[in-house]
DNA sequence: TCTCACTTTAGAGTAAACTACAGCGTTAAG
DNA sequence: CTTAACGCTGTAGTTTACTCTAAAGTGAGA
């Protein structure tokens, strides 16, 4: 089994070792097993979660609202499975207008340049916000 | 002509008068005019403005990234036509990335939420790091 | 006219998410 | 066997984006 240390698994995830530390004081990723003499020791699963974790943020997701998403977790058996699912679906209602959001950006955005490019009718004064509204 | 003030536009924007002056401060939003007592009046443009700049928030812009998006604008009379383009170009990618993300994100949500209702074949433990590996 | 909600400025305070030491031990290449 | 790069803990500092407070003026209803 390969494991990482941290330098590795920060250069694998575009982070830092200090930004590592910090998340596992928060709790978003687990305390790693340690090598004999005290370095953590990550695997490929750590990769994947402080990946998920980057992209999350970059999304514009607050570290609460990760470790939300990461602790979901449906378990059949759990009598919590309702809770599950009601969170699962408001992070999903969150995500919908997120996207449409977007969409409607990309839009004017794609407005604009077009603008720029555009044939002789286009519009000489052209705004983001003028594009936004249709 | 109708103005607002500050509290009707932060109500309509659903932010706060502290937060509207903030923005003014960092130049997000011009200097409104103002009432022979000082207060400060806004029109419906700074209305959209604001909200502009609220939705771009949620979706994890910065201020600065937000700055730059407002500040494009085309006029085909500019010298900087290519500049424009080329950073609205930019902001595209971006956004097309976020729009990725999130499309990947509510696929493995949906999973989740699946698993919890779904038939018995139905994965007995089902995080979102496990759904986003298809 | 009183009163109460609203507005002004300047400046301080806060929360989230890092980021940077200092002072030490470890590892691996040459 | 040295030395440069890396890792450890603990703590302090920074940046971003607000948020609050004090002390004073404004405006509109009862």
């Amino acid at each position: 089994m390969a494991y990482l240390r941290i330098g590795e698994l920060a250069s694998q995830t575009d982070t830092s070792a200090e930004t590592l530390r910090y998340y596992e004081k928060e709790k978003l990723i687990p305390e790693p097993r340690r090598s004999d003499s005290g370095y953590r020791l990550y695997t490929l699963e750590d990769v994947r979660r402080v990946n998920f974790i980057r992209r999350a943020r970059a999304m514009g997701f607050s570290l609460k609202d990760i470790a939300e998403l990461l602790s979901l977790q449906v378990d059949r058996e759990s009598s919590t499975c309702g809770e599950v699912k009601e969170l699962a679906e408001q992070k999903l209602s969150d995500i919908d207008s997120k996207l449409m959001e977007l969409n409607k950006m990309k839009a004017a955005l794609q407005q604009v340049t077009e603008a720029c490019t555009g044939g002789s009718e286009s519009a000489v004064h052209c705004t983001i916000l003028n594009a936004l509204e249709h």
